[in-house]
DNA sequence: GCATTATTTTTACTGCTCGAAAAAAGGTCT
DNA sequence: AGACCTTTTTTCGAGCAGTAAAAATAATGC
């Protein structure tokens, strides 16, 4: 019935992976001026440069250290091309060249090949994912791999008693204090929320996170740090992260839903990244899924939310009215506890988490009825209870015109 | 509470300015080899000269014959490369330089201007719209003129009586007779269709029109007149056709949406047509509006369509069971005479547009949890109506998270 | 008639890619 | 050890973009 790729469960997928993001191409392209590119659409010599200069450094990011030779195949680009551009990039210390240690390919005869490979110490992201009840702070390198990593809890009066940004300042200058080398290369700021942000992209409109919308908190961390700060929607930063976690989904179309603490989803259409302005998200989890149904966190009634997040699960489950007010956080143990009840057979939890899967799969084949993902991927902590929400979903998606079409 | 642009009603849209599709630019890019697009994503010294030459060409659409100072002004290239360009388009005999009748502007010194302009005969194209009940074959010049129009009645016999394919062909004979000096340089024939398509763009797996589905009609088309045949769904082409009619639209997110005899979108991302496959079209009036609802032509229960079309508007308001199958067609006149009571204050009637509209708000809204276009506009013949259907239409958007948040 | 003004074309120059050939770097064979 | 092979990498010249500035062109104004 549904895609195959549906099932492939990523709980821990806003890990390393997802990372990479902070670590795009563009975030390194220094003095080129990629900007240019939205304001001027002409094309010289030098765009041509570029183009050519972001072939090289994605293939190198999905496919990790290379010879150039392998480069130019991947490419298609010329030998000659990939010399000069790379050549380029280590005069910038954006690569380097890797003592090979051995060859493990078959042939072992002819001119050895020198595998080019980022330069990890090149630049340093710090990537903050906040949460309702947690915030977490990564620093990564410019290979993607994660180096240091605080978590902290965050509670409703978190940001009553200190300023967001100020809590941000916080620990980012705890891990400045604990990699000292990675202070001084220090590139920019990437910070995972959920709500709607503001269109200059300073801070959120609106938030599930207590007492953190209305403060243009994006805007003083950058001046405060001195770096750039964007803010990403989750949805748009696991749609990132599920490109690069297989070649199959790099160029292809995948819609990556989030079920926890909020429901949402990006989404890629022929690898690029689509959605909302330019944050590249969606309100997916704000879908009206029963006019005049659930009381949502936003205040509204009837978001897929209100029955798919963890408190709609647990409200739905513990036989709570729809109009009760949710709770403004969910334990993770807490949830967990009720996934084993639903396993283990109990009627009302089951009944939970059927609802969230019929919410799930109506705002899925909704979807459908405007793209044709190849791949749907459900991620985060309700990508645990998975097999619970399934038939509900399938049986939800069966009902559109696509689906039946197309004998999913 | 609705974007202005909302309101603009173009009841008759989908006339000459929609063919201009049929006539974009790529179509003549004989030689050039555009489909290297897709395979090789390598920058090249051609690939700078094609895209340059596609933002002339397309300022030419857009704007009009202009001058070589005017298309340097608008696309930001250089006078010498847009003279450059410009020899070429004139050798391939795209272009043509006009004799300027008479300086309109008010600057009267200088060398006057040599205006450039399409050469209306470099091309032509002949688009066929075929909806339930009317066939309609269009030929277009280059310059998007059109030059000749045929249109025929279609019932639900049609296709039993002819094959689709020969119905086509013969249409396309017609049109070559009436006009010869279109008949050598006719470059490609574009048909707007409805339903599902093949995967292969051969013929369509499912549709509203009687007999059509099945057939690669679309294949035998090409094969019988040696020219490219390419199917639309009606919402991708009324989206370009969008796109076309307002410069502020050209570039922008546009949903387009038709109201008719059946309910089509087409969205545009920054002047990208989006959607569904290569086809760039969705299934906007087949998405699920309420579980289990009323039956649609589709076969499936509670699409937006099986409120929103014509015979959906027709069934609501004569008090038909929502499980009796639709008709096969509504004709115009019937639709008119049903407007007039609603307009008149007739409850029953007025009812149906209410649910109607009601359908299309929920679908917005539910679209917009995915996107945010700049622009909505509302087309077809259900555009007449687009008074009756607005309340419902705008409460249901009131109930969106993004349109309270965003104070709309 | 000649200066003025604006448009269009030509010329000189830079940058990029590409193909082919050369150079480099190892292993293999005698 | 030295000649030969194989594969990778670099170098070089050709070709084609685009830009900027100068030159040519075509009308008006005095």
């Amino acid at each position: 019935m549904l895609r195959r790729d549906m099932s492939t469960s990523f709980s821990g997928l806003e890990e390393i992976r997802v990372l990479r993001y902070g670590m795009h191409n563009a975030d390194l392209d220094i003095g080129v001026g990629g900007e240019d590119r939205l304001t001027r659409n002409v094309s010289d010599s030098d765009s041509v440069r570029r183009q050519n200069r972001g072939l090289i450094l994605s293939a190198l990011r999905s496919g990790g250290p290379q010879s150039r030779t392998a480069l130019a195949g991947i490419t298609g680009l010329s030998h000659a091309s990939v010399t000069a551009i790379m050549q380029d990039l280590l005069a910038q210390r954006i690569v380097e060249e890797l003592t090979s240690t051995e060859r493990t390919d078959g042939r072992m005869r002819g001119r050895p090949a020198t595998l080019v490979g980022f330069q990890r110490a090149a630049a340093y992201v710090v990537l903050f994912e906040i949460d309702v009840n947690r915030l977490r702070a990564s620093l990564v390198d410019y290979s993607g791999v994660l180096v240091d990593r605080l978590e902290t809890a965050v509670s409703p009066s978190t940001f009553v008693d200190i300023p967001p940004s100020d809590f941000f300042t916080q620990h980012l200058d705890s891990l400045r204090q604990r990699t000292p080398q990675a202070a001084g290369t220090l590139r920019r700021i990437a910070i995972s929320v959920q709500g709607i942000l503001h269109p200059d992209n300073s801070g959120l409109k609106w938030s599930p996170i207590a007492n953190l919308a209305g403060s243009s908190f994006a805007h003083d961390l950058a001046r405060d740090s001195g770096l750039p700060v964007t803010l990403y929607k989750r949805g748009r930063l696991l749609a990132e992260g599920t490109r690069w976690l297989d070649p199959d989904l790099h160029d292809s179309s995948v819609a990556t839903v989030f079920v926890g603490s909020t429901v949402a989803m990006g989404l890629s259409l022929h690898g690029q990244i689509t959605g909302r302005g330019e944050g590249g998200a969606t309100e997916f989890g704000h879908m009206n899924h029963v006019p005049n149904g659930a009381l949502c966190r936003c205040g509204m009634r009837g978001c897929i939310e209100a029955y798919a997040a963890d408190y709609g699960i647990l409200r739905t489950s513990y036989s709570v009215p729809e109009t009760t007010p949710p709770a403004p956080a969910v334990p993770a143990q807490q949830f967990e506890a009720l996934v084993q009840r639903a396993e283990a057979g109990d009627r009302a939890a089951t009944h939970g988490f059927n609802l969230a899967g019929r919410a799930i799969g109506y705002g899925l084949s909704r979807m459908m009825a405007m793209f044709d993902p190849s791949h749907i991927l459900i991620v985060g902590p309700g990508a645990r209870a998975l097999d619970l929400l399934r038939p509900e979903i399938e049986a939800a998606l069966s009902s559109s015109l696509v689906c039946k079409i197309n004998g999913l």
